[in-house]
DNA sequence: GGGAGAATCAACCCATCGATTGATGGTCCT
DNA sequence: AGGACCATCAATCGATGGGTTGATTCTCCC
């Protein structure tokens, strides 16, 4: 019998995966918790085989409070349940121990097996998240943009020039024109427009 | 007995909104539906009162499917579900004539009551959302964009240059110009990267 | 039947952008 | 000590963008 901790701050979702979870014989819910720290504390407590983990909370404690629960003794697995692939998180949660990752749309088979799984160990990666990885390791820092890079594309998104960029950033025109190189070499685009369109859709940027 | 269509592609959400529905004596889940186009499909065969629409679906059919089921006779009340209250589409959503709005992390109670005054009309709407409409009622038709301005959009957004835009929608590189002066004017804009990101952030074009 | 708004086109001009090449100093890790 | 990466700056050049003014056609609506 596995038994499994949810975190997540929909009670909808709850309700969900527990009554998708209970239906199969050998999988058992123990409890349920809403936060991150909550979920720490209910993890120390109960001492689940597993424990479900939102990335997509208030507070966004989804990573921290992995990082915590798989420090426990006895340590439980964290496996990761987020709603879009294309989630930053997910790397720094597979860092910080998860053992897994689902998304949210999963169909429950799928759900099953990546529990039992992980329950043992096993670490299981949604197709479109392992691509992802295989990408990144193929292709390094595709898209890692650096922190001068995104502060160029906050001012860009904001639709003005170059010179005042470099104005407000306190460097000169030469230098927002390099950082505009990399940046549409890492987004794969050719226009400030484009990257733009990419930065605000990916959410990389806060607009306003 | 209020009957409820579950639009949502999350096989988890899917079974914890019924479950949670279900316990209510007066609410009752006659179907659900995975996608928009199945959404449509399945109203117009169960008549429900209520379509719970979630927004975020692989193909972003939620408002497209909101507005063709409205039509339907008898018209069911669409009430749109979405994770972030600042989702862009929510807007539209209403546009397209939802009757109401709920953030998915609702407690079960405030998930009924909207359910039951959606039922009879009335319009539920997180304080976030009401706020948006208010802002938007009080600057009137700032953005309202023609269809050819938004293809001219849709375009830009690609990072493509005028004369290729002309090429593509069959006109002068002088029109493009024209439209695009009306798309500033009317966003209150003057560079077309500062338009896309708007219009991306605002979900008046779909991207890629 | 006239006015409003949408869509179309033209020509001009200067500012800005994007591409290219090349260089320097700093930090971090090995 | 050396390599990798980041941030900085320079100069040039052709392509593109945005502002302006003015015009024609069409449809929709009162």
């Amino acid at each position: 019998m596995i038994s499994i901790l949810i975190v997540d701050d929909h009670p909808v979702v709850r309700t969900g995966l527990r009554a998708v979870i209970e239906s199969q014989d050998d999988l058992t819910v123990v409890g349920e918790a809403s936060t991150g720290e909550e979920g720490v504390r209910r993890a120390a407590l109960d001492e689940p085989d597993l424990v479900l983990m939102d990335l997509q909370m208030p507070g966004g404690g989804g990573v921290v409070a992995t990082r915590q629960i798989i420090k426990l003794d006895p340590a439980p697995r964290v496996m990761i349940l987020t709603t879009y692939d294309t989630d930053a998180d997910v790397l720094a949660a597979l860092d910080a121990g998860a053992v897994g990752y689902l998304l949210k749309d999963a169909r429950p088979e799928v759900l099953f097996a990546s529990i039992r799984s992980a329950a043992v160990g096993d670490m299981t990666l949604a197709p479109t998240v392992a691509t992802k990885l295989v990408e990144r390791v193929g292709r390094p820092a595709r898209d890692a943009l650096t922190t001068r890079e995104l502060e160029v594309l906050e001012l860009l998104a904001e639709g003005i020039a170059n010179k005042e960029i470099a104005n407000q950033l306190v460097v000169s025109e030469a230098t927002v024109k390099t950082h505009l190189v990399h940046i549409f070499t890492k987004l794969d685009v050719d226009t400030r427009t484009a990257a733009v369109a990419i930065a605000v859709d990916r959410g990389l940027i806060r607009f306003r």
